[in-house]
DNA sequence: ATTTAAATTCATCGCTTGTTGAATTGTCAA
DNA sequence: TTGACAATTCAACAAGCGATGAATTTAAAT
């Protein structure tokens, strides 16, 4: 008679599903779908059943979109960071006394990534394409990359001054910047070498694009900031 | 007494405005607007308010908004593919009878874009924009850049592949993505550099980014490919 | 002169958008 | 046991969305 409620107002027992932790479910959901349809093509209601959840939630938790957008990009960009810090520092002790190769800043750049990607968390995949997109994005890409991400960048290009002495620091910004564009297009996994290549190279094929990468990277610094 | 209608219904008076050319101030907003905020961040209103025409005539010229996206992409896909075709062709035969060098390969690819973005044209800028943008997405770049760019990638890997005989197709390919990368986000002009380097660097001197990217991308090609 | 077609505006359709206030249910400390 | 607070659903809001049929004006063809 009376239909069965499927879903129960109200705040659920902490027994019914323990360490549900719906603010991570909307985490993980809004970061595959911005990844993917970026930030206007996401709306707040697909986002909400993608994680299971309540519309209204979305809100209670993270405030407004822009917000939420903030926070998803962030969270990640803070352990990456700390990442590439540990991964460039163990590096230097282990060059020192002499300076550090540049390979080897190139690496403590991309190898954290590469990691992120294999690893059995598949936001850490979703998490790079969106990366890809702010960093491509002239909306988000000043603003959101200048604020997670410039720090970073002064450290790394401290090391790579330091490797290239005969470097002005143009040149250097400009191979940065590249190398940035290489990095994002490669990790963004958007299937696109594998239609070009006719299926012989594959875009989840970390391994593979990784190898050739960071050889790719430092022979292209070398030539522009060693000459 | 009675208000001055500002808007004329019916079909204007050829010589109302002579060349107004609606359709093609439709095409420019849409290819600004849609490289600056994406597919889903423009509105047909917003579109047709900054080409200064009434909203049905988007439809009226282009039909509906996913067609209006490819016809504004494919437009100068074309042009810059049919210009890097013959910038490698006369290459070629200038370096006849030997085979041509990386560096010449590079340049007969890269240079069309430099010279689109420094001409007066301000939509070249745009749409430089827009194939980052559609480069970098998941959703629309297998679809547009296979469509109208995988002719070009081919005659391209062909040179390639005579200039470093040494190299198999995969390291071809991979190195062409890092290119393809490398390039969208230099040409995107984002002002991420500027903030990056403190002012140092500018996106918009596409002189500077284009003396260093030639020998960074082919000094990579040959370490990766040439070994 | 008449008819047909092209180019434009207007008004409106049904749906979706982000956001929010109110109601509901549970937890936990006093 | 009561009362404050946390977590959740529901219903609704005004605004905006893409699309389109009808009306209108002009140009071109006959």
């Amino acid at each position: 008679m009376c239909p069965r409620k499927t879903t129960k107002v109200g705040r659920p027992r902490s027994s019914d599903n323990e360490k549900s932790e719906r603010g991570e479910r909307i985490l993980n959901a809004a970061e595959e779908l911005f990844a993917l349809h970026g930030y206007d093509g996401v709306t707040l209601r697909t986002l909400a059943n993608a994680a299971g959840v309540d519309v209204a939630l979305i809100n209670y938790y993270f405030g407004p979109k822009q917000q939420l957008f903030d926070t998803v990009f962030k969270r990640r960009a803070e352990i990456l960071n700390q990442e590439r810090l540990t991964a460039l520092e163990s590096a230097q002790q282990a060059a020192a006394p002499d300076v550090i190769a540049v390979e080897k800043i190139i690496e403590a750049f991309l190898r954290p990534l590469e990691v992120a990607q294999e690893s059995d968390d598949e936001g850490w995949r979703n998490y790079c394409a969106l990366l890809a997109y702010v960093n491509n994005s002239a909306v988000w890409g000043p603003v959101l990359m200048s604020k997670h991400y410039n720090d970073l960048v002064d450290v790394f290009i401290d090391a790579l001054r330091q490797a290239l002495p005969k470097a002005d620091d143009a040149d250097l910004y400009w191979c940065y910047h590249y190398m940035s564009g290489a990095m994002s297009l490669t990790f963004a996994n958007t299937g696109r070498i594998d239609k070009m290549s006719g299926g012989l190279c594959r875009s989840d094929d970390f391994q593979a694009a990784y190898d050739r990468m960071i050889p790719f990277i430092a022979a292209g610094f070398r030539q522009v900031c060693d000459r």
